[in-house]
DNA sequence: CTTGAACCTCTAGTTACTAGAGGAATTAGG
DNA sequence: CCTAATTCCTCTAGTAACTAGAGGTTCAAG
């Protein structure tokens, strides 16, 4: 059985020291064992759970989401469209970005490009993340 | 020559009137004129602006690389060199969040399809999400 | 048994907003 | 011209998700 440190913990799930700390302030993670003088000892299942939160963030992830997605894992016999729902939201969040950034990228090909020949005046940039017209998700509404 | 009000402005950039307060103070939207009464009053240029802030931080970029960004344009006859450097940065910038996009999309569009309505026991969502190797991303650096 | 690294708690700072209180200004209707 | 509804003003404080630092304690190697 595996008794580890939070420093140690923090260097195998790639999570900082005071946010590993924090995470059980707020409840996410549960309080682990302490040692006679007061430290944290973790287990097995803390570096799991961590993980799970570290690659959750890593995704988009908020934390809300994440203690979700653990609550529905609590109770496996329910239905995973709450599951589903959750990921696909991201998804759809992240095919987003993905079309605004390469719409951008150009741009900035472009800017770095023509740079070498002329003054910043001549940069699409800016015109570029302006341009509403350019920016093919709603985010004016007119009711709003 | 269309003078609006903050609502207005709000409405047709799609940011939070406190928000758009809060770039002022901030130093990132510049200080509109104001009636006698002490309102705001925005002009077309402020409007433009704040559609650039709103894309940026759409597409994932600080306040501060939009300040930096913005630099470029109020001041058009710089040298060609600090706004390459700049551009350049972003485009790496850019490069490295699509390359990371384009990972996470295909692993939500994994686990999205995996979760086809049955119950969380069998859903694949938190268990990608618990189990390290079954994600094809390295976000795990071992000498971190 | 000492000593240096790692741990502890606590407070406060960060970024980028968001909400609410309490009050003044503007505008549309009569 | 006056009133009432709406919108605006400032200010304080709260949110998420950390991050840093101070000042002190515990652990483990030698």
């Amino acid at each position: 059985m595996s008794e580890i440190t939070i420093g140690a913990l923090s260097k195998r799930s790639g999570v900082k020291i005071p946010t590993i700390r924090y995470y059980e302030t707020i409840g996410l993670m549960d309080e682990p064992p302490r040692t006679a003088g007061g430290q944290r000892r973790y287990l097995d299942h803390h570096l799991q759970r961590l993980r799970f939160i570290r690659h959750g963030r890593d995704l988009g992830f908020s934390l809300e989401d994440l203690r979700a997605l653990q609550s529905l894992s609590d109770n496996p016999d329910q239905s995973c469209e709450a599951a589903d729902a959750i990921a696909s939201q991201q998804l759809v969040e992240v095919e987003r970005r993905l079309k605004g950034l390469r719409a951008l990228r150009s741009e900035l090909k472009r800017m770095v490009q023509s740079c070498a020949h002329g003054t910043v005046g001549e940069c699409r940039v800016i015109e570029t993340l302006s341009d509403h017209s350019l920016c093919n998700h709603a985010h004016w509404k007119p009711e709003n």
